[in-house]
DNA sequence: ATGTTAGGCAGAAACT
DNA sequence: AGTTTCTGCCTAA
C-alpha cells in the first residue's frame, strides 16, 4: 500500500483497554468522557476494565475478534508478550482465553524461559509457540537489522526515522496519572502513540514486503524471515535448489543430536579403551566434512582466515582519490571459479582444496547466476516502472541482492546444515588474491599509487585536480582489470575530493556526487569514533566539526584557528554550565563488586560519576546508581598505573574514613571520559568541583577533589631536550632519568659519551648512523644506588616510559612555541612556556641575554622541525623499539605518521586523542604551528 | 537461538 | 607498582 492509503482517516482502527490500579479507583469524569469518545467514533475504542485479569480477558477477547495475522510492536518478542503471558499466568487468566493471542488452542502455558538475558535477542520458542498461527513482526529487531542508528528505541527512531516526536514517561510517574480523568486520558494517548508509531515504523522500512521476499525467493517460513533467520533462509534455497536436481542433501544437525552423538562416540570409545577426544575428532572430521569441531569455547575465534587488508598510506590527500571496487566480490568469485559443494574436490586433511577443474556449472555457481539475472531483469524493469510498482521492484531486487550476499556467510557458518569451510576458506583465497593482483597490476603496469584497500576495493590517488581527468584513469583501470575476469568487474564506487586516511577501517572522505549532472559533496565517515555508537554525543559533534574543517580545504592557519577556537569554546562552555553535562553523561559500575561485599545490592548505592561513553558496557543508563564509586587515599599519587583507581571501595569503607578519602577527579577524568572532555574538563576543575559533585549527586562538603593544578605540577620543571653538544638544542635541559630503586632523579650523561662507551665498533663507524644499543640502557645504573641492587639497573621499558614522558612534555612545550634568538651570533633558544618571564605576547620578545646580545626572540621552527628533533632525541637514546612502544601505546604521531598527515589531523582526529596530554591544561597554541601542507 | 573475518580501542584482569 | 594480556564492543567489508 502507498503510505497515503493507510494513512488515510479511517483506514485504520484501534482500541485501548485501561484498569484501575489495584486499590485505586477511576478518576472522576473519565466514565463519561469515555462513552463520550465511544459513541463519537461509533465504536469501542476506549473500554475500562476494573482488574487486570479482566483486562487481559479483554483484551484477548478484542484480539480474537480481530484475528489478526500479524502482531507488531516494537520490542514486542521481547517484552511486550512476555509481560501479557506472565501477567496472564498470574492473575489466572484461563487458557482459553489466553491462547486466543495466538491461533492454536491450548490448554497448558508453555515455558516462557526467561532464559535469554540479552536485551533484543527475540521471543523464546515457548512465547513463540503461544502465537501460532500469527506472525510477529517486532519493529526494533527489524530496525536493528535494516538501518544504522545510534539508538533503536521508539523515541529515537520516531524522531530520525518518521520526524515525529515521542514523549518518554517514565513507569514511575504513571501512578500519578491515574489521579485525574485528563492525565489518564493523556496517558493512553501515548500508548497509542506508541502502536501507531510502531506500525508506522514498520510501513516506512516495508518490513513485510522485503520479508515476503525473501521468503519467497528462499522458499522458507515467512514468520522465521521476520525474525532475522539468515542461515536458515540460506538454507531452504539451497535445499530446493539440490532436492530440484535430485541431489541427497545433508541432515540437518541440530545442537542437541550434535552433543548426544559426540557423548555416544565418547561412549564407544570409552568402551573400547581408546582416547575419546583424539577418536571423537578423527571421527568427526572424517565421516563429514560438514561437521566440524568447534566444540572448543563459547567464544570461538575465527575459523579460517578472510579479507585482505592493504595497508593504508596515512595522510590528508586532497587531490582526488578514486574508490573502485568489484561488485559482489564473493558471489562473483563463486561464479567465476565455479566454487561449489559438486565441483570442488575436498582434501581430507582440511588443506584448502585448489579451484575446480570441472567444465559444468556448479549447482551453487548456477543458483547464485540465477539470483543475478533476476536482479538484473527486477532493474531494467525498474527503469521504466513508475508508482507503486517502484517500490515494489526496488524491494525485490534489494532482496535479491541480500539473497546472493548472505550465502557465503553461511558457508562458513559452523552450525549451517550446508557448512563447508572448505569452500568459504577457498573463496576468501580467491579475494585476496584478486585484491592483491589488482593492486600489482595498478601499482605497477598502470604506475598509480594504491593508497588503501579493504576486502573487494582498492583506492587510488590520483594526484589530479581535473575531475574528469581522474574519471579517466579510473576508466582505464576498471577497463585493465575487467578484462580478466569473465564474472567479476571493478566498478568506480566513488570519487573523494579530498581524504582523511587515518588506519585500517578508519578514514573520512569528501564524496563528489551528481544530481542530474551538477556536483555536489558529502562527508562520509568510516570507523571514526564519531560513527561508533558508544562514544558520547558531545564528542561526536566536536569530532565531527574537526572533521569538516580538516576537510574543508581551508588553508592550514584558517583550520587550526577554528578548530582551536571551537575547542577553547568548549570549555568556556563547560566551564560555565552552557554545556549540560548531565546530557552526556551515564554513569555505570566501572569495576565488579568485589566479593567481600555480598550484600551488595542491599547497602546504600551512590551514584558514580561522569562517563560520557554511552551506552555503556554493562548496561547501565543514565541514573542508574551503583554501590561502589571509585577512589583512593589522600595523597597517594593517582594515575593509570598506580593500581589504586582500579579498585572499587564499598560506600561503607568511604564512611569510616571520610577524613582521608576522596574521589581523584583527575583520574577518573582523565580515564573515563573522552581524552578531550576530561582533559577540558581537567582544566576547568579551578571552578568545578561543586559542579562535579552535583554530576555525582554527592555532597561536595563531604568529599575533597583532588585536581590536577591542586597536586601542584609545575610544568616548566620538565625539560626540552638532551643532546648535549648539538646547536639545536642549545639551551634546552638535560634529560633527566629517574632510579627504579631510591627514586632519586639524576641527569642523563651526555649522549656521546654514551655512545661512545657502549659502542664497540672503531670511532669511523660511530661517525656515521649507526644502530643505537639497546642493551647499554640495561647496563645503567644509578648514581646512588650501590652496583649490586638489580632496581637501580633501567630497563628498557622504563626507558621507553621516562623518554615517552618527557617526549610528551617536550611536545607540550613546543606546542606552546619554541623561540629562538634571531640574532645570527646568539640564537638563544627557549620555549615560550616561560611566557611568564617573556609575556604572553605573539611577537617576539627582547632575548634575554640582553645586553650582551641586541636580538628578539621569534617563534623558530617548524612542526617538522620538532618532529626532526623528536625522533633524533628517541633515535639517540635507542630505541627503535621504544619507538614502536611508544608509537603504540602513547599514540605520539611519531616519525611516518607524523610526516604523511596534516598537524591539524593529528591534533583533531580520533578527536584528538593524539593530543590528549598537550590539549590538558590549555598549553596547545594551535594558532602557533607554521606548518604547511 | 545464532551468516563470515579483520581490525581498532577502551577498560579490566592478570602477570611479574 | 608497573606492565602486559585479555575481553567486550562496535565497526568495515
Amino acid at each position: 500500500m502507498l503510505a497515503s492509503e493507510w494513512k488515510r482517516r479511517g483506514a485504520l482502527s484501534h482500541f485501548t483497554v485501561v484498569r484501575k490500579l489495584d486499590g485505586g479507583i477511576f478518576p472522576m469524569g473519565l466514565t463519561k468522557e469515555v462513552s463520550e469518545r465511544n459513541s463519537k467514533a461509533g465504536a469501542t475504542v476506549l473500554a475500562l476494565e476494573s482488574s487486570e485479569r479482566a483486562l487481559l480477558n479483554r483484551l484477548m477477547i478484542e484480539l480474537n475478534k480481530l484475528d489478526g495475522d500479524i502482531l507488531v510492536g516494537h520490542n514486542i518478542s521481547g517484552f511486550d508478550l512476555d509481560v501479557l503471558l506472565h501477567r496472564a499466568q498470574a492473575s489466572k487468566v484461563p487458557s482459553s482465553m489466553w491462547s486466543k493471542i495466538g491461533r492454536l488452542k491450548r490448554s497448558v502455558m508453555p515455558k516462557l524461559t526467561k532464559g535469554n538475558v540479552l536485551y533484543g535477542s527475540g521471543a523464546s520458542p515457548g512465547i513463540m509457540s503461544c502465537i501460532a498461527g500469527r506472525l510477529l513482526c517486532d519493529t526494533y529487531l527489524c530496525s536493528r537489522d535494516l538501518l544504522k542508528e545510534v539508538s533503536y528505541s521508539l523515541t529515537q527512531l520516531a524522531k530520525t526515522q518518521l520526524k515525529k516526536d515521542r514523549k518518554e514517561i517514565s513507569p514511575h510517574d504513571i501512578p500519578a496519572m491515574f489521579q485525574t480523568s485528563g492525565a489518564l486520558l493523556e496517558l493512553v494517548e501515548y500508548g497509542e502513540t506508541d502502536a501507531w508509531l510502531s506500525l508506522e515504523l514498520m510501513f516506512h522500512l516495508s518490513v513485510l514486503p522485503l520479508t515476503r521476499q525473501l521468503t519467497n525467493i528462499s522458499g522458507n517460513l515467512w514468520g522465521k524471515t521476520l525474525q532475522g533467520a539468515r542461515a536458515q533462509r540460506v538454507e531452504y534455497l539451497l535445499l530446493h535448489s539440490f532436492h530440484a536436481k535430485k541431489y541427497i542433501v545433508p541432515d540437518k544437525i541440530s545442537a542437541r543430536n550434535k552433543e548426544s552423538s559426540t557423548t555416544k562416540r565418547k561412549l564407544n570409545a570409552g568402551i573400547d579403551g581408546e582416547d575419546a577426544d583424539d577418536l571423537n575428532v578423527n571421527d568427526v572430521s572424517l565421516d563429514n566434512g560438514a561437521l566440524h569441531i568447534d566444540q572448543g569455547k563459547g567464544k570461538k575465534g575465527p575459523a579460517y582466515s578472510g579479507g585482505l587488508v592493504l595497508e593504508p598510506k596515512k595522510g590528508l590527500y586532497d587531490k582526488y582519490i578514486l574508490l573502485l571496487d568489484f561488485n559482489s566480490l564473493y558471489p562473483s568469485i563463486i561464479q567465476e571459479y565455479n566454487i561449489c559443494f559438486t565441483t570442488v574436490e575436498r582434501s581430507p586433511d582440511g588443506q584448502i582444496p585448489s579451484l575446480p577443474s570441472s567444465k559444468t556449472t556448479g549447482v551453487l555457481p548456477e543458483l547464485l547466476r540465477n539470483l543475478v539475472e533476476r536482479r538484473r531483469m527486477v532493474k531494467s524493469w525498474l527503469k521504466t516502472a513508475s508508482g507503486l510498482k517502484v517500490q515494489q521492484l526496488d524491494i525485490q531486487q534489494q532482496a535479491l541482492k541480500l539473497t546472493a550476499n548472505s550465502m557465503y556467510g553461511c558457508l562458513g557458518f559452523s552450525n549451517s546444515r550446508f557448512y563447508a569451510k572448505p569452500l568459504a576458506e577457498l573463496i576468501t583465497l580467491q579475494g585476496r588474491e584478486i585484491l592483491q593482483s589488482t593492486v600489482d597490476l595498478v601499482q605497477n603496469n598502470l604506475n598509480l599509487e594504491v593508497i588503501y584497500g579493504d576486502t573487494d576495493s582498492i583506492m587510488i590517488y590520483s594526484g589530479l585536480d581535473d575531475i574528469a581527468k581522474a574519471k579517466a584513469i579510473a576508466g582505464k583501470v576498471m577497463q585493465e582489470v575487467n578484462k580478466k575476469y569473465r564474472y567479476l568487474e571493478i566498478d568506480l564506487d566513488g570519487l573523494y575530493k579530498r581524504m582523511l586516511l587515518l588506519k585500517k577501517k578508519k578514514y573520512a572522505a569528501v564524496k563528489v556526487l551528481f544530481k542530474d549532472g551538477t556536483p555536489y559533496e558529502v562527508i562520509e565517515r568510516k570507523g571514526l569514533d564519531m560513527v561508533r555508537r558508544d562514544w558520547s554525543l558531545l564528542s561526536k559533534e566536536i569530532g565531527d566539526f574537526c572533521l569538516s574543517q580538516i576537510l574543508s580545504g581551508g588553508t592550514c592557519e584558517d583550520v587550526v584557528e577554528s578548530i582551536h577556537s571551537s575547542l577553547m569554546e568548549v570549555q568556556e562552555e563547560m566551564r560555565n554550565g552552557a554545556i549540560e553535562l548531565e546530557k552526556y553523561v551515564i554513569t555505570k559500575s566501572l569495576t565488579k563488586p568485589p566479593e567481600d561485599y555480598p550484600d551488595a545490592k542491599n547497602q546504600p548505592h551512590v551514584q558514580v560519576a561522569l562517563r560520557l561513553k554511552q551506552n555503556g558496557y554493562s548496561g547501565c543508563s543514565a541514573g542508574d546508581t551503583v554501590p561502589y564509586i571509585i577512589c583512593c587515599q589522600q595523597g597517594t599519587s593517582s594515575g593509570p598505573s598506580s593500581g589504586i583507581a582500579q579498585r572499587a571501595r564499598h560506600p561503607e569503607e568511604l564512611k569510616r574514613d571520610s577524613g582521608e578519602w576522596m574521589i581523584d577527579i583527575d583520574y577518573y577524568l582523565s580515564q573515563q571520559i573522552h581524552p578531550v572532555v576530561s582533559r577540558l574538563c581537567a582544566s576547568i576543575q579551578g571552578t568545578s568541583p561543586a559542579r562535579l559533585a552535583e554530576c555525582l549527586g554527592l555532597d561536595s562538603s563531604k568529599f575533597q577533589f583532588k585536581t590536577a593544578d591542586s597536586v601542584g605540577q609545575d610544568p616548566s620543571t620538565v625539560l626540552l631536550s638532551v643532546i648535549d653538544d648539538d646547536e639545536r638544542y642549545r639551551g634546552c635541559e638535560p634529560l633527566q632519568l629517574s632510579c627504579p630503586s631510591c627514586s632519586s632523579t639524576f641527569e642523563c650523561p651526555p649522549v656521546s659519551s654514551l655512545l661512545s662507551t657502549s659502542s664497540s665498533g672503531n670511532s669511523l663507524d660511530s661517525q656515521t648512523e649507526k644502530e643505537p644499543d639497546c642493551n647499554f640502557w640495561r647496563r645503567m645504573h644509578c648514581p646512588r644506588c650501590p652496583d649490586d641492587v638489580d632496581g637501580s639497573r633501567i630497563s628498557p621499558a622504563m626507558l621507553a616510559n621516562q623518554v615517552k614522558r618527557q617526549a610528551d612534555n617536550f611536545i607540550s612545550l613546543y606546542y606552546k612555541g619554541l623561540m629562538m634568538c634571531d640574532d645570527e651570533m646568539c640564537k638563544y633558544t627557549t620555549c615560550s612556556l616561560n611566557l611568564r618571564v617573556f609575556g604572553d605576547s605573539e611577537r617576539g620578545t627582547v632575548c634575554p641575554n640582553y645586553p650582551r646580545c641586541n636580538g628578539h626572540l621569534i617563534r623558530q621552527y617548524t612542526e617538522a622541525d620538532l618532529y626532526r628533533q623528536l625522533s633524533y632525541f628517541c633515535h639517540m637514546l635507542d630505541a627503535t623499539r621504544c619507538l614502536e612502544k611508544l608509537d603504540q601505546k602513547a599514540r605520539l604521531p611519531f616519525e611516518k605518521d607524523f610526516a604523511a598527515i596534516h598537524p591539524a589531523i593529528s591534533l583533531a582526529t580520533s578527536v584528538i586523542r593524539n593530543i590528549r596530554d598537550r590539549c590538558a591544561f590549555g598549553w596547545v597554541q594551535l594558532k602557533d604551528l607554521t606548518v604547511s601542507v
